[in-house]
DNA sequence: GCATACACTGCATAATCATACGGTATACTC
DNA sequence: GAGTATACCGTATGATTATGCAGTGTATGC
């Protein structure tokens, strides 16, 4: 019927349009969608999803993506996140533009920023797309190339 | 002995730096330091604090800074960020220049590029800078003008 | 001093979330 | 087909977190 990777999609979907506060709240709502599930389910969907419960006003709390996430090791945090969301690495001049999942555009841009890397003059994020200003030519190249090597590898 | 502030703040120190998985593991790491509170008030000072649980790979979860939080309402979010956050504003042409504590530049730009205004064309956040380029002249003297508002009004 | 208000916290427990275990389904190999 | 591996998920329950309540301390006003 619905698989796996749909509700899950659809949770993200629900958590940013909508107030989740609970774990059962997400259960009633994914069944009024007709995603029968458990709370263990949605536990792990959550898990696997990276979602975080954000704690908001006097107790209340809202599910919310976490669209960055502190790995121990930012550059395997990128590798993570370049698998997960990016779809496309393109160049133009010294910019490296990536296609990103709709929304995580930021997130991804974030890493990157983090990174402090001195062959990255800055980053711009969009909903969808990522500029990365390389320092020049040579670097642009040698990003794009690390970049697809983040897709592609293991 | 220790105030409530210093408690929180030097919870912030920790798991910046450390890896905490449970309250428990804070509770503890707490006492070390001389902090003797139970799991309770820890409990509070999160929800405070607005830390997230982060899940991190299979297992394992840490707590994490929230520099950004997703409010209800995203202009009332960017206010809150703005009074908490912005230092300074500026204008140079169409962009608006803001100073940012340090490291939270990126978690104001991300709640502004949230918008998705009009007049916003993008955003460029460093450490503790944020271009905010506006779409032209007039739209970001109006910007510089509003920004300034969210940093008095009440 | 006494009363009132308020911030803070621990205790006990309710509420919520994570997970070990076992069951089912699917795919693949021999 | 039988055997094995793997992914997925529900049940039951353990682990973790949130919170009502009451107690203490401090400040303020009378």
């Amino acid at each position: 019927m619905h698989s796996k990777d749909q509700r899950q999609r659809h949770i993200q979907d629900i958590v940013t349009g909508e107030f989740i506060a609970t774990q059962s709240d997400l259960v009633e709502r994914l069944l009024r969608d007709g995603y029968q599930v458990t709370q263990a389910t949605v536990s792990r969907d959550i898990s696997e999803l990276r979602l975080v419960r954000l704690p908001f006003g006097k107790n209340k709390y809202r599910y919310a993506l976490a669209p960055y996430s502190l790995a121990t090791d930012p550059t395997e945090e990128l590798r993570v996140q370049f698998k997960q969301f990016v779809r496309d690495i393109d160049r133009a001049e010294h910019l490296v533009v990536l296609k990103v999942s709709d929304g995580y555009a930021m997130g991804v841009a974030l890493t990157l920023d983090q990174l402090s890397r001195d062959d990255i003059v800055g980053t711009l994020a969009g909903q969808d797309t990522i500029f990365v200003a390389a320092r020049n030519l040579e670097a642009a190249i040698a990003l794009k190339l690390e970049f697809e090597d983040y897709l592609t590898s293991d």
